[in-house]
DNA sequence: TAGATTGTTAATCGATTAACAATC
DNA sequence: TAGATTGTTAATCGATTAACAATC
């Protein structure tokens, strides 16, 4: 079966179509095209024609998308037509916001258990979660459908939780810790990293507009 | 003035090359490599030589990088030898969440002002921060000093206070709403929307691994 | 029909990699 | 010196864009 490879870049875009998508159909837009979405994102219509091309052919020749239809291909192609459990590592004050955002929910994700190796939060009730025991994550993940893995740990705790993650069958981590991880191949990470956020603009923005505190 | 021009996907690498070093240098190390560097940060140790030179020639044949001045020289490139104010508006879980962050301190970055347009909460204290009404970000923001705006609000107040904030002469945005912002060419704006980062991995995790609640 | 927009191919552009002389 | 690693050039690879026939 020789299946197309679909680029990196293209399947990183895929959420943003999804995303854009999504909020054109509450607003009601029954039809878009190319060039709408393109404007919206950003990006050039030949780019977006092309992404959902190694997918199928899901436009209209002189109409452009269905709103509902081409969210519902996208939804399936990005395998959210169903719920993601995930395990939240770190019941400090990220875990505490990553607990109570919206968000997951409403996009098919929800956080199924909350650990944390601080004997002070364990047993605690956090948002209606019981605060299990790190050192249970291999225990605990096998046999609840978990596939997904958020870690809110401080840096120097990260590669050792992301390790016990992965022992316990995760294969898909999301890392809040400021530090690269070491995974086996076959385990994707995507780290979220606010500070790189930063530093990206900073080194564009010059070292002019002082702020000196 | 002919000034080489750095592909963002370099600027992109930067800070976690910074990352990388800052923590080397934690860590006690002296003395690194392309080589070393590749493998911490899963790139190419030629990719990494090819970065830095963009900017200088900052290593020794045979031996490689001087880690603390690597990092002194990556940390001036990205402006983060100095300290950056920030405006944070939307003072919801989110916000309070980023206003607890200990990581912008260490890393160059501060909030300066917390803004919010709940009456409930304007005139508030949040973590030592009187809460100030997002329709004073006009006149708040010049005069403090301030280049970055962080928007923590619902998406659908999301676009309107990416606007003020440009208004206030805001050049730099780290988003955290789901949705795409629109702003003039000259702003830049970082996307945070951990549930991208989510449909990424779950393309390719595929349908399997079935955890219907 | 005329106008619009898709899907796709070929051309362009840019980024990554490989290789190696320079040199510590 | 011998071994190692840089900085840089040229080659490769891949992604984006332009263009257009197909067709709604």
């Amino acid at each position: 079966m020789a299946e197309i490879q679909v680029p990196d870049m293209v399947v990183a875009r895929l959420p943003l179509y999804l995303r854009a998508l999504s909020h054109m159909e509450r607003e009601g837009t029954a039809v878009t095209s190319s060039h709408e979405l393109a404007t919206h994102l950003g990006l050039s219509p030949a780019q977006i024609r092309k992404d959902l091309s190694y997918f199928g052919r899901f436009g209209k020749q002189g109409t452009g998308y269905d709103v509902a239809n081409l969210r519902a291909r996208l939804t399936k192609i990005l395998n959210v037509d169903r719920t993601w459990a995930m395990a939240l590592v770190g019941a400090g004050a990220l875990g505490l916001a990553l607990v109570h955002y919206g968000g997951f929910q409403e996009r098919g994700f929800y956080i199924a258990c909350v650990f944390d190796s601080d004997p002070e939060k364990i047993g605690r009730d956090v948002a209606g979660y019981t605060v299990l025991p790190s050192d249970t994550i291999a225990e605990e993940i096998p046999h609840r459908g978990i596939s997904i893995g958020v870690i809110a740990v401080p840096a120097e705790a990260a590669q050792a939780v992301a390790l016990q993650l992965v022992e316990a069958g995760i294969k898909a981590i999301l890392n809040y810790a400021p530090i690269s991880l070491a995974v086996p191949s076959g385990v994707r990470v995507q780290q979220i990293d606010p500070v790189v956020y930063l530093q990206q603009m900073t080194f564009y923005l010059g070292s002019g507009s002082a702020s000196q505190a």
